[in-house]
DNA sequence: GACTTATATATCAAATTTGATATATAATAT
DNA sequence: ATATTATATATCAAATTTGATATATAAGTC
């Protein structure tokens, strides 16, 4: 965790109000740091830190550390549901039609 | 969409009463079934055909189809994003911690 | 039945993600 | 200040997913 994620609010908006067209990108950035945030979240509150969390997924810190990063999109939902089975947290997916 | 969801739910509770170590196996394909009815659902209320969807995704047919099946758990989040996209939905993605 | 359209399945190369190692930087304690 | 522990970054091979083509099956229409 760089950047906490109310300073990365006030950033981007400032970001956007010079250039608009960069919304699309913020957005699935936002949605990534998003997720990064639960799962770190719930990891700090776990109590653990990122080694003892890798070797209940299995894996290593430094992977760890790549998922919790804010700008990482790549997740295969596999990933995440190891991940959060590990944090005894389910991953709900639920796709929203929009205005409704 | 070979099944419908209320057979399989019957054809899988039948076969865990036979063999309770499929649990596990069977809550994964759970999750992924459910993506793609939603998936499935949202297109047929679009009114979509899969080969229109999926040149509103910029792909195929044949892959649209495979993101549809019940039995695929290999989604990636962009996938899933450009999908719902297409379909103007929102992805949704919660790490709900157990028992909260 | 023959035609047409929609969906499913198989296969494989190309693209992407993961796991791993090495190492750097940050934070904390003594 | 120097150990120690936690986290971040770089890199790359191995594993996995995607996109594409070809083709099969299913469903609907004439």
């Amino acid at each position: 965790m760089k950047r906490r994620k109310d300073d990365l609010d006030r950033l981007t908006e400032k970001l956007l109000k010079r250039d608009p067209s960069l919304k699309e990108e913020f957005e699935k950035a936002d949605q990534a740091w998003d997720i990064a945030f639960q799962i770190y979240d719930l990891r700090k509150k776990s109590g653990l830190t990122q080694t003892q969390l890798a070797k209940l997924v299995r894996t290593r810190q430094a992977n760890i550390s790549r998922i919790e990063s804010a700008d990482y999109t790549g997740y295969t939902l596999k990933t995440l549901e190891k991940v959060t089975k590990a944090l005894k947290a389910r991953l709900e997916v639920k796709i929203v039609p929009a205005s409704l």
